[in-house]
DNA sequence: ATATTTACTAACCATTTAGTTAAACCATAT
DNA sequence: ATATGGTTTAACTAAATGGTTAGTAAATAT
């Protein structure tokens, strides 16, 4: 509690707490009671609640940003580039389990306020990627996909499941141990079966 | 105004509002407000916040449903049966564009309240087409995939787009047209791949 | 004709909620 | 010890918001 800083504890709590109810589910006096502290102090270190809001959201893109980099930066082959993306995306978010949800609710509610802050920070460049693909598929290495959609498709498959983890939960009945044990396996499973279904 | 009756008015006007602001967000004063309507109406028809959220949720999920249980429900084969799912899916879901956000969003902040509500309704039973892909799986016409991941991919292919449609249209650069049809296309795309990433 | 129910409105009430203020606390420098 | 300045608290305010109430007009039943 007094290990690390106020603004801290603060950040952390506003990050449990906007991440479970929404920017406009939250309110500011459940953050403090979270944190331990006065309401006062959250208007002490971040303004108001759009700020500290701000400040949470960024938080949450800026480490989620970076790992969506990971595919789309070049250098390596595309089959590697994604069992690695994948493996890698999937543990992340076992991580961060509140990430995916969060952005994506937000970006819904506010899309005002987001576009006019990616544009502020940069957003990842899938051109990269996307380029690569197109050279594999004239090269004959791999199926002839639209590139967009095999990326979306790739993409589907790794954030869906997390995006709509309850949904899914209830859908199949089932619990939160067998649903991990079944993100483990896809950290391995999807990147096979994809690249199995791109290659000639 | 009058053509129908006040009571629909009013949901209507529920719908367009909580889809866009979800529950936290909405304000009854804005939903009387797009119904044309005195507030205190909101009241009379729908008892309170929860009833009227509860009853557009109601009508949300139950248009939903059918939806899944089209792939479900047995009968037909594997194959031609992921065709008509995915194609169908994707029309209804342009038909009815804010239905898996809205879901997803409110599933994730309130999950009580949706539990109870999904044993109460019947909420669609994937056993079977489970089963049946077992069946495909020992009979050696598909590939060796558990079938719970299987129908996860599944989903995921075709629902994610739209849930997370305003963050691929950012990331991707690509506008609201140039998203419509990449929908259009993947209503024939998607279930080629998957079908061909499944096969033996 | 008269009573009763239904649909509706304007004004109001009670509570919640974001945000403010003024005073207290506490460490550090003088 | 005392002043200084950043930090924290309790108490408060103003606005927003969900919900209520008293009353009205029109339709329906008796």
């Amino acid at each position: 509690m007094k290990d690390s800083s106020t603004e801290e504890t603060i950040l952390n709590a506003a990050i449990t707490i906007f991440q479970k109810k929404g920017m406009a589910g939250a309110r500011m006096q459940e953050i403090a009671d979270e944190a331990n502290i006065n309401k006062a102090m959250l208007h002490y270190y971040f303004r108001n609640k759009q700020q500290l809001f701000e400040a949470v959201f960024m938080q949450a893109f800026q480490k989620l940003a970076p790992q969506l980099n990971l595919i789309f930066a070049s250098g390596i082959g595309v089959n590697e580039k994604i069992r690695q993306f994948t493996a890698s995306y999937i543990d992340f978010i076992l991580d961060n389990p509140y990430l995916p949800n969060f952005i994506v609710q937000e970006l819904n509610n506010n899309p005002e306020f987001v576009l006019k802050f990616m544009s502020h920070k940069g957003k990842p460049d899938p051109t990269p990627f996307l380029r690569q693909i197109e050279q594999e598929i004239n090269a004959g290495n791999i199926k002839k996909i639209p590139p967009k959609q095999l990326l979306l498709n790739l993409l589907s498959l790794t954030i869906f499941p997390f995006v709509g983890e309850i949904m899914i939960k209830v859908l199949m009945g089932i619990s939160d141990l067998e649903f991990k044990r079944m993100m483990e396996e896809r950290k391995t499973l999807i990147a096979e079966q994809f690249i199995n279904s791109i290659s000639m």
